[in-house]
RNA sequence: CGGGGUGUCGUAUAUUGGUAGUACGCCUGCUUUGGGAGCAGGUAGGCCGAGUUCGAUUCUCGGCACCCCGACCA
């Protein structure tokens, strides 16, 4: 991509309306844009991050078996009413519903969660234990009505939800694909560089069950409060940090108390959802309910606490596997030769399928391009001037590097970069 | 939802009951090019409504928007 053809601008100014750390490199960057409180729209370089981090999850989810459907945002009422014994429509159980009307008066929801639907969408196609167990999932926006949207990205009222939901016999069968959930988990948030930093942690199980565990990510900034234990690598949230429940894990007394971030759930539903509609036929011709588990990430806040967690004071770092680009080419000077040579190491670049970002863009002093290219976070920086020529080639070096090294073309375009 | 705060060029801000200023951006020209360049010229603004007043961006009230703390967060 030739940065001189990018419609977004970076930004020296904070935005005054915004605190938190990550929705302001993000601005400044040109990734995301607020449409309002809570609501963001993702520009070019925000989307091509969002999509890498969306691709992750979906080999992972892929690899547990999970099937890729995209249901909708408009919902059924009566679903949400009667169907399921659950009655979430009522206001007073979810106050975060958005709900509006058709022409004829009749009264939809807008997805915030589906549960409902899908359990009423898996009658028509679930019958026998010969159809079970599956999983689901799905790339779909939620909208929920947040008495407060905070934190730029982070919490919002609209966003992208990877969803996915299990259809088992019964709960042994369900708890060996939770535990391929959960690892599947791990894996992604391995994935996208947050790994050593987030811990799968115990928590509520809300309306559901008694526990449900969460991904949870060390960071100041984070609205959740756990308490870790290095030990076993787990961590417990301290809605449910209780006398009792340390001593049904097993986990000793060492904890230490960290703020941290909710980057993902993991629910066993039982037939909550299930009953009394969602049924199957035994071997021996009895009729149980399916046994349901959903699993939760929104991409959007990953991408949100990964700028949080590693960022510096210059800008963004972008781990290698979800960056926008891998490669930041940046041309200084104004030199025709210099020019011409910077374009053919572009091409090179391309032909070796390496994704750059080129700052081919005139008029624009050194200092300019590199405070850029340090707010754009690219994993690699690449400058070709008067001077990595005279000295023999590139200057070539990581983000989170003080100095770069002088390499040849062919050198850069034979680096096995690791996306 | 309870409490608090803020609305001024595209962005960040200053000042004022009587002509609204600066920086960045953007446009033109010249110079410059390894850490957000220099000079000159130009561009663009008081959230909406009502009230008080000779006169309101400023004071009062209402609305709207945004932010923060708390509560909430399948």
């Amino acid at each position: 991509m030739l940065q001189s053809k990018l419609f977004t601008k970076t930004r020296k100014e904070v935005p005054a309306d915004e605190v938190s750390r990550s929705a302001e490199l993000l601005i400044r960057g040109g990734f995301i844009n607020k449409e309002m409180a809570g609501v963001y729209d993702y520009l070019p370089l925000g989307l091509r991050v969002l999509k890498k981090i969306e691709n992750i999850i979906r080999q992972e989810m892929d690899a547990i078996g999970g099937q890729e459907i995209i249901m909708s945002s408009l919902q059924r009422q009566e679903l949400w009413q009667k169907h399921f014994n659950q009655d979430r429509w009522d206001d007073a159980k979810v106050d975060i519903w958005f709900k509006t009307k058709l022409k004829d008066g009749s009264e939809k929801g807008l997805a915030f969660t589906h549960e409902e639907p899908i359990s009423n969408m898996m009658e028509q196609f679930v019958y026998s234990y010969r159809d079970l167990p599956f999983s689901v999932y799905q790339f779909q926006t939620k909208f929920r009505n947040e008495l407060r949207a905070k934190s730029g990205i982070m919490r919002t009222r609209e966003f992208v939800m990877k969803d996915l939901y299990s259809f088992s016999r019964n709960e042994k069968e369900h708890l060996i694909f939770y535990e391929k959930a959960k690892q599947a988990y791990i894996n992604i948030f391995k994935r996208i560089g947050i790994g050593h930093i987030t811990y799968l942690t115990f928590a509520s199980g809300g309306v559901f069950s008694k526990f449900s565990h969460e991904f949870q990510t060390v960071t100041p900034s984070g609205e959740d409060t756990i308490y870790i234990n290095e030990e076993n690598n787990i961590a417990i949230n301290k809605e449910v940090f209780t006398d009792e429940v340390k001593k049904d894990l097993e986990l000793g007394e060492n904890f230490k108390e960290e703020k941290s971030v909710e980057v993902g759930n993991i629910f066993t539903l039982g037939t909550k959802f299930s009953e009394p509609h969602l049924l199957f036929e035994d071997e021996k011709g009895g009729k149980s309910p399916v046994f349901m588990g959903s699993y939760g990430i929104g991409p959007a806040r990953l991408m949100g606490t990964v700028v949080e967690v590693l960022s510096d004071d210059k800008g963004i770092i972008w781990p290698e596997s979800i960056a926008p680009y891998t490669l930041h080419l940046l041309v200084l000077g104004e030199n025709e030769k210099v020019f011409k040579e910077a374009n053919k190491i572009y091409e090179s670049l391309l032909e070796n399928n390496i994704e750059v970002l080129f700052d081919d863009r005139t008029g624009i002093s050194a200092g300019e391009k590199f405070a850029d290219s340090d707010l754009l976070g690219l994993p690699y920086r690449a400058v070709v001037s008067e001077r990595s020529m005279k000295e023999g080639g590139i200057e070539l070096k990581k983000r989170t590097e003080e100095k770069g090294k002088i390499i040849s073309l062919k050198e850069l375009c034979s680096i096995k970069f690791t996306n």
